[in-house]
DNA sequence: CTTGTTATATGCAGTCTGCATGCATATAAA
DNA sequence: TTTATATGCATGCAGACTGCATATAACAAG
């Protein structure tokens, strides 16, 4: 019964921050949901192709064509011949990198004002919570990769972060 | 610094977490995003206008008028009239009340879920922690609603509720 | 009764999405 | 080398959901 008030609170609060998240991050990509995702993920991966980009965003191949002809219509993101001759390579422009930056920026504002209540010790423990819960979510290198499609890498690097460390290493 | 990395775990669980109930609960009544919401809010609040829901659930009006059609074509939801012979009073379907059921159940297990890592004293840590940081989220009246809008108020009380306590008492 | 407000409903257009398909390239087998 | 299969990107098409502008009906006030 505590339990699931415990349930209550915490989807309550995912879904709050979500909607807050989604607003500061769609405001600055347009083009949907999907638009920061893909700015920041073409940020960790530079001249990744669209299906890997695909999976990290969760859309199909073809929903991610079109949004990277609307971002690269916008200016933000480039197609370039990879290695292989079918792949495309993508990457970002100057002011893709400015745009994601600006996206990172404002989602580390509403997540920081979020936590602001709280005192150092008591997001501390709030931290070593959250890296137990996150550690038994992943489901696999893709998913893993979705759960952080909007993660700063420079803030949290892959070594120590719990959803990729709970990737089974092959 | 290690703010920075908090707040980067914060944004990581909660996209995860609002993938999974947004799978878990749309999947239980098509129509989008909104529709488990609006039969979660109708099931709070029997009799309520569209406009009042079209406030809870986030739609413009003419959007939740749209939804409401689909809804009631799917049989989960009755137009009914109400003492006002403009608005219209909402009430849930025996179905709809079946489906509001299954979309709380879905919405539980996926939380409970998530938190089975936690011992009791763990979880009634974090517990406290989440209704410090709700309990400065809450904008105003409306924003309450909306962000308790996947809520079970069966299991947590309006009294009791964070986000409802911290609404300015007129 | 006239005017203004509130509430619902609808025409229209726009955005984003997925499915099915076409086309080019790469890889493996014969 | 030729043939068959797999991979990756792109596009036609249709569908779902949304918002804006607007129309209609009911209430409220003078």
């Amino acid at each position: 019964m505590s339990d699931e008030r415990t349930a209550n609170l915490l989807g309550a609060l995912a879904l709050a921050l979500t909607d807050r998240l989604v607003g500061e991050t769609e405001m600055r990509a347009s083009h949907g949901a999907a638009a920061p995702a893909a700015l920041v993920g073409i940020g960790v991966a530079p001249g990744c192709s669209i299906d890997i980009l695909a999976r990290t965003i969760g859309l199909t191949h073809s929903a991610t064509v079109r949004l990277v002809d609307r971002l690269a219509a916008d200016g933000l993101v480039e197609r370039r011949s990879g290695a292989d001759g079918r792949a495309v390579a993508l990457y970002l422009t100057r002011r893709g990198h400015a745009r994601r930056r600006a996206i990172l920026k404002g989602r580390e504002k509403v997540l920081a004002e979020a936590l602001s209540p709280l005192s150092a010790d008591e997001k501390a423990i709030l931290t070593a919570q959250m890296e137990t819960l996150l550690g038994t979510f992943t489901r696999g290198r893709q998913h893993a990769d979705h759960i952080c499609r909007l993660c700063d890498e420079d803030v949290c690097p892959q070594e120590r972060c719990p959803v990729e460390c709970a990737v089974p290493k092959p």
